[in-house]
DNA sequence: TCAAAAGTGTTGCCGCTACACCCATGA
DNA sequence: TCATGGGTGTAGCGGCAACACTTTTGA
């Protein structure tokens, strides 16, 4: 370089020059539950040095667009998935985590119900939602961001009410409680986990009962999301277990 | 494009296109305390569009490094500041964000001690710590991004003790007390603070009273370093208030 | 009548908040 | 003796964890 300042980016150079550019790309943990075990949607990998390796579903952000917006189409165009919250987690830019060169990722995750989305893939390349427990090794390093994007959704899981958009509109208590302990991986005591639930004064009981259930039906609930709206939560810690 | 699969980076494409490249650059919020208020380490900007305004501490991506890596290079390559902790916020990509082109960032956060650095413009461009709380334009998207660093760093310094990185080996509860209240923007009961403090058995009293005061000295402590590590904090919510 | 899941209360502990006065020192 | 900051205790409340039995239903 000639000098620390000629070069410096905030101060007088008057262009980029077109050395060290880079590619940048967006790789996505959508983690599915459906009713039983958290999975992970994945595409196979048609990359030859990870031929028939698993991966996220990533691809490069473009020109005209932010992260954020990329984050959104790459998982459309891959999946068809459409209105999908995505959160961002971090970036990974191992010098060589990409065989054909320099790539930095941003990682992104969510979490949908499985039931309410049809994952199909426009370009025939396989998806597959795997049971998260099965998954052993993933391309590129994926696996460490997957662990990465795992964690912070436990995190959000505790901070906000993200359950019970993968919850039909009226639930059991049960059905939300095994949603719990799935998603974050605990078991959880049923009658501390009700009490809680009770006192957080967010859930309405829509006054029905479980149909076609050959033992005794669970009452229904709805989550108040109007009143949680309402109410100041910016500096709760813990809104959940 | 061809089809979405041609181009995807995880599938059969065997080279990066050339077009599709970005400038990467990292922006950092160094938070400094001086034992009275919260500053920030600001640049003035000689870039033409922002001349004579402040900007975070940044440059660009290289190619032979990691994201951590450059944070690192670039805080010393423009303050001399060596062997700071810089920890990760996010990244901002807003399409018009700088005016030579798209260059995506990625902003850190550290919190350090004034006293403990001599800061050195290598390159004579202008350093300066500013209050933060007076701090009411930077170049830039800085200031959107200097916010989301305060949260982030707020939000750490509730879960882990880089207060005690900030402090003199040796210290009163009533320092300690202070620099919570000027980085959290809050203010703290001096007898639950105290309370909790001890409670939390990290404290070791160190037999040493101030010296060279007008009045009654306080009582010095040290931080158990080696306690804390010993002990699980993986699952802690709260550390400190 | 059985199997299967739903539902329910109490106790003890701990941490949080709110709050006001005396103490030790040097000037 | 005064000014300055240092230092202390209590009471009430609320949340959390641990823990086991009864109820309702359909098969």
């Amino acid at each position: 370089m000639t000098t620390a300042a000629a070069q410096n980016i905030n101060t007088w150079m008057t262009h980029l020059s077109s050395e060290s550019q880079f590619h940048i790309s967006v790789d996505c943990a959508i983690f599915g539950y459906n009713g039983e075990t958290l999975q992970v949607l994945l595409m196979e990998c048609d990359f030859p040095a990870y031929k028939g390796k698993w991966s996220l579903v990533g691809d490069l952000l473009k020109q005209n667009e932010t992260i954020n917006n990329a984050a959104n189409r790459i998982l459309y165009e891959n999946t068809q998935m459409d209105n999908v919250y995505l959160e961002q987690v971090e970036s990974f830019s191992g010098i060589d985590r990409h065989p054909l060169g320099r790539v930095v990722t941003l990682a992104y995750y969510s979490l949908i119900n499985t039931s309410d989305y049809e994952v199909v893939s426009p370009t025939h390349i396989r998806l597959e939602w795997q049971d998260l427990e099965e998954i052993t090794e993933l391309a590129f390093d994926h696996k460490l961001i997957l662990s990465r994007c795992h964690i912070m959704l436990k995190k959000q899981m505790r901070l906000s009410p993200i359950a019970f958009d993968l919850l039909p509109e009226k639930f059991s208590l049960n059905q939300l409680q095994k949603l719990y302990e799935v998603v974050l991986g605990v078991e959880i005591d049923k009658r501390n986990f009700r009490r809680k639930l009770k006192n957080q004064g967010l859930l309405i009981d829509v006054d029905e009962i479980q149909c076609d259930v050959s033992h005794r039906p669970a009452k229904l609930y709805r989550f108040d999301y109007s009143k949680y709206k309402s109410i100041n939560n910016g500096n709760k810690l813990s809104f959940m277990i």
